[in-house]
DNA sequence: GATGAATGAGAATTCATTCAT
DNA sequence: CATGAATGAATTCTCATTCAT
């Protein structure tokens, strides 16, 4: 809203955006300080004018992959008539930009390994899990309160349908011929929604 | 098969052992040679006699790691009567296991990000997937089949048990206070399970 | 000479002082440019309006300093009666504003290093020297000449002198514990005066 | 006394032999890593087998530089017949190496400045302070006790004699032209002796 | 087989200096 | 005059790997 936008974020969002493109393409250890200059057309000295070193800038890269991840799952405005296809819609969005995500992702596993080790990284990652599962209780509670769905805990509903999104992405981590990211989260969360379903009769 | 078991194959396994406890305490990325060294007791050169470089010592310590926790999937021999109690009887196997797995399940997750660069990175986790989701089909496809659980795609229910399993797993190394690992596996099979379940009357 | 004191001036000695500050609390070699822009609230680009390079500063900052030590020293008009209070009051001068001096000292002593190499340093501490020594040789003279002094090269007196005084201060600069300045610079002189003094009898 | 020599000391020596050299020639602020390693002929990480890092080495140098010096002071066996001519015996021993003095002092000097912030340096200058003191202390104790000199504190004259020969070789690091070592501080000296000395009659 | 001292290529980091605005 | 973002040469430091013993 400013008349002149803040040049010092651009140029972290440059740093940022360079550092991203480089660990997708070579991976996280690979990361070198003089590639993302050479990719952001910055001199090296430059990146230490937004970064303190380093391992800043790796934390800087692996929240803003995280918040990324949260704007997609937390703008899922479900519109939909039902908790059943509200959950749907939420699947459909999840598996549509798993392009994006597979890029990324990546990044995030990098740092799983630091995590006990590294309270901002810890934050980063717990601050996600939370905004990811705060974002399916509220679909998943109307459900059990409309009595669309069966008596259960929202809250571990909800995880379970997180651990099948994550889950099969893992899996597809791991071998990407067999699982198909798309398919097998469509299939894994209906699984989950019939045994949510309230049997009629 | 000869009597004497290799010394050379001791030493490889007292080399990985040194490895993994290194990786387990400070991360993969922090793995020194010359920390294997230290804990092995071993000099720096003589672990270039047991692998050719670093890299190898890597591979073969993920390698190894992936099949310690197959040996314990795998291990489980399902006498359980009935599908269902076969599937709550592997979640019992997987989740007691939960402490060992925290310790190494890093490993993995460090190699994720290289997958796509590496060939044998690539073939041992695809070859994890694959015995994986082996040991679940039979059960399954058995409960499937016997008329337990509903007409479904043997593979693709277990692919969905898998991703529940390991998910939680994932989401437990994002945020250890909010996931219980043991509960939050069980109750997200339980979900599963009863979808998966054939509706009497 | 201009009514108007030079502007350009006085942002010269706004930056020595910012210098001089954060040289007496980190020392010499810990000087940044940087540092001493924050600390004069200027910008980097305009220390270097008023100083050629960084090396043009540091020797600026020496001569300041010795000019001042200077002053204090030449201010000592020697009031007394004699050459032993004479001297006695030139060392309760040197001892009044050991405060002052600790803080800067050090900015000397750093420069010492560079002596053999550099001109503009040699003789902005040659001149120190010369002018501390041009300062005590009056007072030794008349005494010596008045014969309250026994025979004695002026000079070597003087040398005699200066070197308790720096030097206790040096020692003092070794071990702030044990070195009392104005005590030890007092006794040293009232030693050297002792042996001085003409014997009467 | 060993039939094996520590290969690891002779390298320290080695490497601080070069150091120092190389602040002598370039000064303190000069010492490149890449210089000492060329100096010795070892290569740049061999000193980090060494030295943990490039300021860990530099103190070393200055312990050693200040341990060489204590020894040369303290080695001063005074077989003289009285006080006076240990004190001469010992200005001589002093002034004879002079001029090996004048290539490391500046090293100690280089110094002063971190003093007040770093405890190791701290210590190590403290205690060449002590040393020095204490050699000398014996020699006027000895003086003061029989006769010889006038009565005194011992090592308020002890450090008297100490601030006149680090005195005079300060003010010759100011202007080597103006102090000669040898002579300035013998009669330095001389003028505390004749002090110092009970008058007859 | 085993050793561990030595290596050196490679990376991170620093900081005086410049220059377009 | 003043600015401060950008630079890049210079330096420190790391660590997998080698090899003479």
């Amino acid at each position: 809203m400013s008349p002149r936008v803040d040049v010092s974020e651009q140029r972290r969002e440059q740093i940022l955006t360079a550092a991203e493109t480089a660990v997708a393409d070579k991976g996280l250890d690979s990361l070198r300080m003089d590639e993302v200059a050479d990719r952001t057309g910055l001199s090296k000295g430059t990146l230490y004018l937004y970064f303190k070193n380093k391992h800043d800038l790796s934390l800087a890269l692996l929240e803003r992959v995280l918040d990324q991840e949260l704007d997609a799952v937390e703008g899922i405005t479900a519109t939909a008539p039902d908790a059943e296809n509200a959950l749907r819609a939420f699947v459909d969005r999840v598996v549509v930009d798993v392009e994006r995500v597979i890029r990324v992702i990546p990044i995030s596993y990098g740092f799983l390994s630091i995590a006990f080790r590294n309270r901002r990284v810890q934050q980063a990652l717990k601050q996600y899990v939370r905004r990811y599962i705060d974002a399916l209780v509220p679909i998943l509670r109307a459900g059990i309160e409309s009595g669309e769905f069966q008596p259960a805990d929202p809250e571990e509903a909800a995880i379970a349908v997180a651990s099948v999104v994550e889950g099969t992405m893992l899996l597809w981590m791991y071998d990407r011929t067999m699982i198909e990211p798309a398919r097998h989260i469509r299939s894994g969360v209906e699984h989950l929604l019939h045994g949510l379903r309230r049997r009629r009769g």
